[in-house]
DNA sequence: CATGAATGAGTGTTCATTCAT
DNA sequence: GATGAATGAACACTCATTCAT
C-alpha cells in the first residue's frame, strides 16, 4: 500500500512532517525530498515551486473541513443551533488536525501571497458559509439585526481563532475543546436577538 | 535634538520605515543601516542580531500602548465601561500605528521565538490588564461569572485581532474604527451579567 | 509523406524551430522533443547527446550548400567568375537560411568541440573548394600569385563572414545580398592579377 | 606589490586564467574566486553578476588598443598608409594578447548581450576610427569611392578577423603577423583608387 | 564607538540524461 | 524502438555577521 502511495502525497506528507519539526521557513526542498524518499528534482515534477507546495498542503484538509461541516449542519433548522454546531466543529476539527492547524494559523493566514492565491478560495468557503447562516438568522429574527453581519462573523471567528492560536502557542497542553461550552455561551449571548437592552452601570 | 537622537532609535525607526516600504522579510540590515545613516556594523553595536532588532521595534510602542491605556482607564469605575474603553482604544491605537500593527499581528504574534522571548512580556501586560478588569467585573457582578475569565478575554481580544487582521489584509481600505460601535455592542452583550437566559429556538 | 518523415528529421526540424524562437542556449531537449511530437527519451535514440543534436543540424544544410555550389560553378571556366559566383551564392544562400546561418556563425564556428568534431568536415569542403579555385586561378594567371593562396581565401571568406555576422547582429534589417556588387568589386580587385581592367576569359 | 594589487584586478586576472583553461561557459564564480584568493561573495562586491565580470575583462584591453592605435596613426597623412598601419597594429596587438583575443573573438563578439551592452561602446571606437579613415580617403581620392564605405570596412576587418580566428583555432601554431605583408597587399589592392600601382603619397 | 570590506554558508531551481516498462 | 517519470549534480547569488582598522 505504502508503495502505491502517490508521490504527490508522499511529498506533501513529508513536507508536513518537516514543517512540524522546524517550521516552514526552515524547511528545505532537499530535506523534504529526502524524507519523502524522492530526488529533489522530483518535487518540481509535482509542484511548480516551494510556495506552491506549501500552499497545496492544507488544501485537501480545508476541503475536508468544508465537506464535513456541510454534513454536520445538515438537518439543523435554527441558525443559532447551526452556530453552536459550527463552534463545536471548528474546535473539534482543529484539535484533531493540529499540524494542519498550525500551518494554517501560524504561517498561511498571515502570508499575503497565500491570501491572494487561488488556494485561499477554499478557505473562504467556510467563512462564506457562516456568513450565510448569520444573514439567514438575522432575517428569521433569531440573530440580532442591529449589527453588521460581517462584524457578527468577526465575533464568531475571532474568539475561535484566538483560543486556537493560544492553544498552539501553549503547546497544546489542554484539549482545545475544553472550553467549548463557555465559548459557545458567550458567542451566542452576543449575537442572539432579544438580548436585553444593556442595563446601565449600578450607581455606587 | 534630531542630531542627538540616539543611534538606537535611529536604527529602529529606519527599520520600521523599510518594513513599511517592502515588508519585513525583504528588509536587509544593509538597507536599514543605510537609511539610518550608520554603517551596517554599527547595527550590531546596538542589537545582537537581526531578530533582536526586529523584536525590539514594537517594544516601545507596546509600552506606549500600555501607558496610554492606563490613562484612558483612569477614573473609570464600571468594569463594563472599562471594557468599552479598551475596545475603543485598541482600534484607535492600531489604526494610528498601522506599520507597528502589521509587524505585531502578521509577523511577531505568530513567531515562536518572539513569543518565548522577553520582549513578549510587555505585550502580556496589556492582556493581563484586561484579565484584571474581567475578574474585577465578575466579582462586582457586572460581568457574568458563569464562564472562565480567560475565555472572556478570548471573547474580547479575538474579535479585535480578527477584525484588525482583516483590515490589514484588505489593505486598510476602511478606517479600522468604523465598526467600533457594533463590535462593542456584541462584546458587551456577550459578557455582561444578566444577559437573559438563552431563549429556546422558535417552534416552527 | 509527412507521416513517414523520419523521426531523425522531425527532431532536427523541431530543434531548428525552437532555436529560431528563443535561441540555442535556451532550447531544452524537453521542448524540442515536444515540438517534434516525440518523447524526450526518443531524442537519445537518434542523437547521443544534446551537443550531437546541435552539431548534426547544420550538417544537411552544409551538404546542400556544397551540392548547390557545385551546380552553380558548373560550366564556368574563368576562376574569377567562379569567385564571383561563390560570393553571390554565399550571400544568397545565407540570406535564405537565416536560422542555419545564425547557428553556424554565432554558435558553432566559435565552438571548439564543433571545430574538432567530424561534423566540421563538411564545412571544410566548401572552403577547400574555394582554395582549389584560387590555386587554379593562380596557375592560369588570372589570380595574383604573389600571395599565399590561403591568405587569398581569408580575403574572400573574411569579408563574407564579417558582413553576414553584422547582418545577424543588426537583426537582419536589410537584405544580406544588398551589397553583393560592392563586395564583389572589392574582393575581385584584391585578388585579380595585375589589377587590370577585367579581361574577358580566354576562349579555350 | 602583489599584496597591494586591487581585488578588482585580482578577480579579473583569475577569471581570464580560468577562461583560458576551460572557456567562459564552464568557468564558475566559485572557481574564479578561489583562484583570485577571495571569497565568492567578494566577486559580487566588484561585479554585479557573472556576465558583468565577463564583459568587464576585455574593457581595459580594448581601451589600451584604442590608445595605442591613436599613437600609431599619429603623424601619418596618407589614408592608405593609415590602413596599412591599422592592419599591422591589429595583427601585432592580437598576437601579443592571445587570451584577450580569444575572449573577444570567440565569446563576446557573438554574444548578443555583449553587443547590446555599454561595454561594446569601446569596441566600436576602433571600428569607428577606421571608418573615418576610409571616408577621409574617399574624399581625398586615395580610396575608391565607387563603393559604400561600410563595405570597405568589412573588407578590412573581415580578413583580419578571419585570419585571427583561424590562428586561434589552429592553436596559434604560427605567429599571427606572419602574413601581414600578403594581407596588406590584398586589402590595399582592393580599396585603393584606380587600382593603380601604388603611388607615393602626395607631398603636401 | 564606528566602520564597511570581506566573508562563505546556504538553497531553490533547472534540465540533460537514464532506464524500467 | 518509444516512453516519460525520475534523477541529482551543478551553480549563481544573497546577506547576516565579523573584525581589522
Amino acid at each position: 500500500m505504502q508503495g502505491n502511495k502517490k508521490k504527490n502525497d508522499l511529498i506533501m506528507e513529508a513536507a508536513l512532517t518537516i514543517f512540524e519539526e522546524k517550521g516552514i521557513r526552515e524547511a528545505t526542498i532537499a530535506e523534504i525530498a529526502e524524507r519523502a524518499g524522492v530526488a529533489s528534482g522530483t518535487v518540481y515534477e509535482y509542484f511548480s515551486n516551494k510556495e506552491d507546495l506549501f500552499f497545496s498542503i492544507p488544501n485537501q484538509t480545508v476541503i475536508s473541513f468544508n465537506e464535513q461541516l456541510v454534513l454536520h449542519l445538515q438537518g439543523l433548522f435554527d441558525p443559532i443551533e447551526k452556530i453552536r454546531k459550527y463552534i463545536w466543529f471548528y474546535l473539534y476539527f482543529f484539535e484533531k488536525n493540529p499540524v494542519y492547524t498550525e500551518l494554517l494559523l501560524m504561517e498561511l493566514r498571515v502570508n499575503k501571497n497565500y491570501i491572494n492565491s487561488d488556494y485561499y478560495d477554499d478557505s473562504r468557503k467556510a467563512t462564506a458559509e457562516i456568513l450565510k447562516i448569520i444573514k439567514e438568522g438575522q432575517e428569521s429574527g433569531r440573530i440580532r439585526n442591529d449589527v453588521n453581519p460581517f462584524i457578527v462573523r468577526h465575533m464568531i471567528l475571532g474568539p475561535l481563532e484566538h483560543i486556537t492560536t493560544h492553544w498552539l502557542i501553549t503547546n497544546k497542553e489542554y484539549p482545545l475543546t475544553t472550553h467549548t461550552k463557555d465559548l459557545t455561551t458567550l458567542i451566542i449571548s452576543a449575537i442572539i436577538k432579544n438580548a436585553q437592552p444593556l442595563t446601565p452601570p449600578p450607581v455606587k
